[in-house]
DNA sequence: AATAAATTTATAATGATTACAAATTTATAA
DNA sequence: TTATAAATTTGTAATCATTATAAATTTATT
C-alpha cells in the first residue's frame, strides 16, 4: 500500500464511494485500521488516536467502526473470548494464533479450500477461519528443548 | 448417543477420567450440554438448570464451563459479536450461520480441508470455522420471490 | 450564509464475565 | 464412619466491552 493510500483525500474517497459520509472520526479509524495490520480491538484504537485527537470519544469509534464494517471497508472478528477485533483486510483469509507466543498470522485460504467450506446447498458468503497452534518458531524451538532433554 | 450416557456415573466417569472433580453442577452442565447441541450461552443453560437446582449460581456456571473447557470436554465458540456458546461436540468441525432466518448447522469438516487449513510450517491443534450465507430453504425462498417479480 | 440531516460527544445504562470471601461439598486418611 | 484438608459453590460486588441517549457539533444542501 502507497503511502498516498493513507491520504485524507484517497480514504475520503474510498468511503465515498463505499456510500458512506467520510467525518474526521471514520477517517482516522480507517487510517489506523490500514496502518495497523494487528487486528486492534475498539479500545485499543481509541487509546491510539486519543493523544492526537482529545475530543474524541469512545462511542465514535464504535460507531466508526459499526459503519465501517456496514459498507465493507472494514471486517470484525474474534481471536479471544469475548472482544471484537477489527481488520482492514476484508478478503476471505484465515487467522493463526500461536498458542505459545500469542502471536497471530494471517494466511490465504485456497480457492479449492474456500470454496468446499461450506456444507452442499447452502451459499456462503463470509467465512471466518481460526486455527490455534504453534507457529514454526515456537515449534522449533520446542524440538530444541525436546532434544536437550534427550542428550 | 444412548440414554445411559447421560446416567449420573457415565458423566462421573467421563469426567474423572478428563482429570476433572465431577462436582454436581459440573455433571449438570455436562448433561446440559451434551442434549443440547444448540450452543447455548453460560446464561441459557443457568436458566434453564435453575428450576430443578435452585441453588444453583451464575458463577458456577462459568465455573463448570471454564473446568469442562480446560478438560477438553467443552469447546467454547463465538457466533455474534460477544457472548461465547459452547459445544460439547468438540471434534473439528464447521459451523453455519444463515444470515436470513438465523439457524446455525454443523457441518463437517472433510480431511484435506482440515489438514490443509492451516499454512506450511505451522502446527494446527484445533480449527474453528464459521461461515455465513444462506441455507437451503432461505435459498429457495429468495428464488422464489425473485420468480414473483419476473412473471 | 441558512437550514436540515447526520455525526460526535459525554455520560448513563446494559450485558457478559470475573473476582472475592464465606459456606459447602468432595476426597483422603485415620 | 469421622476428622481433616482441599476444591468447589454461592452470593454479591466489581470489571470490562458495548450500546443507548440527548445535547452539541459537524457536514451537506439550499
Amino acid at each position: 500500500m502507497k503511502a498516498s493510500d493513507y491520504s485524507n483525500e484517497q480514504l475520503d474517497q474510498r468511503m465515498r464511494s463505499a456510500g458512506l459520509r467520510p467525518s474526521s472520526a471514520r477517517i482516522h479509524v480507517l487510517r489506523y485500521l490500514e496502518k495497523n495490520r494487528n487486528h486492534p480491538t475498539a479500545d485499543r484504537i481509541y487509546k491510539a488516536l486519543r493523544p492526537d485527537l482529545p475530543s474524541l470519544s469512545r462511542a465514535s469509534v464504535y460507531n466508526s467502526l459499526a459503519a465501517l464494517e456496514r459498507s465493507g471497508l472494514v471486517r470484525p472478528l474474534t481471536l479471544d473470548g469475548c472482544e471484537l477485533r477489527y481488520d482492514a483486510f476484508v478478503e476471505d483469509h484465515g487467522h493463526f494464533r500461536c498458542e505459545r507466543c500469542g502471536a497471530i498470522h494471517d494466511f490465504p485460504l485456497a480457492h479449492s479450500e474456500a470454496a468446499d467450506l461450506c456444507p452442499d446447498g447452502f451459499l456462503a458468503r463470509r467465512k471466518d477461519v481460526l486455527v490455534w497452534g504453534l507457529c514454526p518458531s515456537c515449534l522449533e524451538e520446542s524440538a530444541e528443548s525436546a532434544n536437550e532433554k534427550q542428550s
